[in-house]
DNA sequence: AACATCACTTTTGTCGACAATTTTCTTTTT
DNA sequence: AAAAAGAAAATTGTCGACAAAAGTGATGTT
């Protein structure tokens, strides 16, 4: 998987590893989301007792890609428009922020090596190309790096923990794509250039114009997908693909 | 207990009992912060298997009241000024934005019960005389009402969930006091008023504000004492009482 | 006296079985 | 035939016991 969580700690424990295999089979799909979780029937499967797998059922639940109700059982979290448009307006407030701390106390280190991988990713010739996989996956860095800039504990384990399993799951539910490349290239250029001017304000308002210029993208994509399935009848939109960034 | 989850779902199962004695217990530092936790012991006190005191903090956990370690343990979670301040600039994120959201989600039947609300207060003798109490259950009403009208259950998880039991735990092991009432009374009705005239944009404004404004006093009141305690070589700091606002 | 090693104790992780609750299916009644 | 009531099956919650790992203290070596 490419989009790892970059402050997660090693899986020694059983129940990890479980967890481990299970988080990767919600996010990509292999369990379908809203469908309801068999303890025995996954217990067996994973050759595991039901212990264990409640053990990594619980962590599913804190990393909110399961949903328990108290004698009925688990689900897998279901993806829908509203909860993706949420997730955004969620992570324009708390990446914002982060944006805004990173620009306060990162070091100069930080802030250099940053500018040196922004760089890197102008120089690399799938940039030129318009190939979205590095891009991708530079997106990801450019935002991990910005959130562990803000030296927020706080922020870190909310948006990293809480947030970006399920932004990793709608994205690969959605079939999401990257964003043209070269735009949110000058976007990011110029995020670090306020973070390294220390302008906390411009950061947090640049972060938030790029988040929310994406999740604007994301509903006239939507607007747009709704208006034809209903010229053509078609009934089932859950698998429908967006083309749209991070 | 005055200071209510919102959202929060009764307790059916002896695991969901157990882990509200003992939030409460964190909270209200009967379990001192930063303390090793016996899970031996603990299923003993509270009359449980192992299990299902396991099963109790891994909820604690998945509300941050606790940190596990695989093969070491549990400890209860730590009160740092740090993270008391982290939390207020996290607070200021999510609730700016929950403050935003509501602007433009709430019904108007929500906008005039808060409005009510307030105006009870206004009227309550309580507010006349500066009595902390009412005032301190009216501010959490406030902030609670805004978060639900977000409307964004995103936000409101985050927020109720993740935040607002650390807040809690901060307030008590700080002995934190209210707002003076009338100033906190003040900066509500403006933010309902802009919330009131669908104004986002300045309805998160005054919510940052209003949520900052406590943060620096907080610091205002830190680098005193820390200044006092220097000129009186009082060593002991954890236990200091931060007279300030929620 | 300080350090390393080994055995012992304690604690955490995992397991299978039982109890309680929910769901499903059958039977009965109107 | 539809709805209600009750029995059977399956699922979740809880328990005590064992296995594995970490912590503790005594012993021996340099």
């Amino acid at each position: 998987m490419l989009l790892q969580n970059p402050i997660k700690q090693a899986a020694v424990t059983t129940a990890d590893k479980v967890f481990e295999q299970l988080q990767y089979a919600i996010v990509e799909g292999d369990m379908v989301a809203g469908s309801k979780i068999s303890e025995p029937e996954l217990a067996k499967y994973y050759q595991v007792s039901r212990s264990t797998l409640r053990e990594a059922l619980n962590r599913l639940e804190k990393y909110h890609l399961i949903e328990r109700k108290a004698n009925i059982g688990s689900r897998v979290v279901d993806c829908t428009i509203e909860g993706l448009l949420e997730l955004y307006i969620t992570r324009e407030a708390l990446e914002g922020m982060a944006c805004r701390q990173a620009a306060l106390n990162m070091t100069d280190e930080e802030i250099a090596h940053m500018q040196a991988m922004l760089s890197q990713h102008a120089n690399d010739k799938s940039l030129q190309e318009g190939v979205s996989y590095y891009q991708e996956q530079g997106d990801v860095d450019f935002h991990y790096k910005v959130i562990l800039g803000s030296h927020n504990q706080q922020l870190i384990s909310l948006i990293c923990d809480q947030l970006y399993h399920l932004v990793r799951m709608y994205r690969c539910q959605f079939g999401m794509h990257s964003p043209r490349a070269t735009r949110a290239f000058t976007e990011h250029s110029n995020i670090i250039q306020a973070i390294s001017d220390r302008d906390g304000e411009l950061a947090e308002l640049l972060m938030r114009r790029h988040i929310a210029a994406s999740r604007k993208n994301i509903e006239n994509k939507i607007a747009l997908q709704m208006a034809e399935q209903k010229s053509k009848h078609v009934s089932n939109q859950s698998s429908a693909q967006i083309s749209e960034e991070i």
